[in-house]
DNA sequence: AAACCGTGGTG
DNA sequence: TCACCAAGGTT
């Protein structure tokens, strides 16, 4: 794996050269929290803004929380970015401002779980740890051919990592075993032709590479319904910021009532008005989809309780993905009014 | 420990 | 269109 990797590495910005001296622990622990659960290509832009702008532990400490809020709109899974302050914090004022350099210690910061507290301890410290994602369970389950169905399979995937992680370049093991896992050993139609592991791989040898890994199938997702309301006072458009804690929690919004399976309709509106429907769509999230309607109206001044936000610079404002398209359908239909 | 938590790409 | 999936963590 590290021969191939020495030669197929993919270029990403937040590695290090080849053979070079380890990377900024900083640079790879924001890398890995933008990269949970999240695509390379989505993050690359979001990974050069925040680094530019927060190019050390000590100066994301110093944020404020609602421009870390608003630069990461749009990238998903808001906790992450409650938790890269809170994290950047803890390091700043427990640590010196330097990261812990041991996977136990690493584990205890806030957003660090055991996957990246053992990427961070492998590839900004060179120490060996055992890695394991999404990448590495597929590559293991298919070259072990675990019959075992994820997630209770975890434990055992983990085990087996363990058995071919080598006690040297941990670090760069682990990132071959990911751009084999994103590049060649794909969900479907892996490309086993090219891999450096085919020969050794039980799945392989059963023609049944895509059957691994096994999985337990997900439930379906209900669908709820919901209304957001756009409300306009001399070319302000009416904010608030959402709960602490929660779907969507910490960011700012435009007002809308609770999801539900039912619409509450215009019972939640942020105020009395003569409320016009603009259109709606469908926003599916993790375990739900939601139905929305968006509907406006012109208020007759600035009297509602929230953050009145300029209309022409509500690109401006941070808002997550569904909030962001209602919004621009609500621009494009306020006009009719 | 099962549920919760976003979004965009892919086939 | 739609189901699946991604460099997971927290409660």
């Amino acid at each position: 794996m590290l021969a191939w990797y020495d030669v197929h590495r993919r270029t990403l910005p937040w590695r290090a050269g080849p053979s070079g001296p380890h990377p900024d622990p900083y640079a790879v622990w924001l890398s890995e929290v933008m990269l949970q659960q999240t695509t390379v290509a989505a993050v690359k832009p979001y990974y050069a803004r925040f680094l530019e702008r927060w190019p050390t532990v000590e100066a994301m400490a110093a944020a404020d929380d609602a421009d870390v809020m608003a630069a990461w709109a749009g990238l998903g899974y808001y906790a992450r970015a409650r938790n890269l302050i809170a994290c950047a914090r803890a390091v700043a004022a427990d640590h010196d401002g330097r990261f812990p350099d041991t996977e136990e210690a690493l584990r205890s910061l806030p957003g660090l779980g055991a996957y990246t507290a053992a990427a961070v301890a492998a590839i900004a410290f060179g120490q060996r740890a055992v890695v394991v994602d999404a990448n590495v369970e597929r590559v293991v389950a298919r070259l072990f051919a675990v019959e075992r169905p994820l997630p209770a399979a975890r434990p055992e995937l983990r085990r087996l990592t363990d058995t071919i992680t080598p006690d040297a370049r941990a670090g760069d093991f682990a990132q071959a075993m990911m751009d084999l896992g994103s590049t060649i050993c794909t969900p479907r139609a892996p490309a086993c032709a090219l891999c450096p592991l085919s020969a050794d791989c039980a799945a392989r040898a059963a023609c049944a590479q895509e059957d691994y890994p096994r999985k337990v199938a997900k439930r379906d997702k209900p669908v709820r319904r919901g209304t957001i309301f756009w409300l306009e006072a001399d070319d302000h458009v009416l904010l608030h910021r959402r709960a602490p804690k929660g779907m969507l929690g910490g960011m700012r919004a435009l007002p809308s009532g609770p999801w539900a399976g039912d619409d509450s309709g215009l019972a939640e509106a942020p105020a009395a008005a003569d409320w016009r429907p603009l259109g709606g769509g469908r926003h599916v999230f993790t375990h739900f989809a939601l139905d929305y309607s968006v509907v406006g109206a012109h208020a007759p001044g600035r009297s509602a309780e929230g953050e009145w936000w300029p209309v022409d610079r509500i690109d401006e404002a941070g808002l997550p993905t569904l909030f962001a398209r209602a919004a621009a359908l609500a621009r494009s239909q306020m006009e009719r009014l």
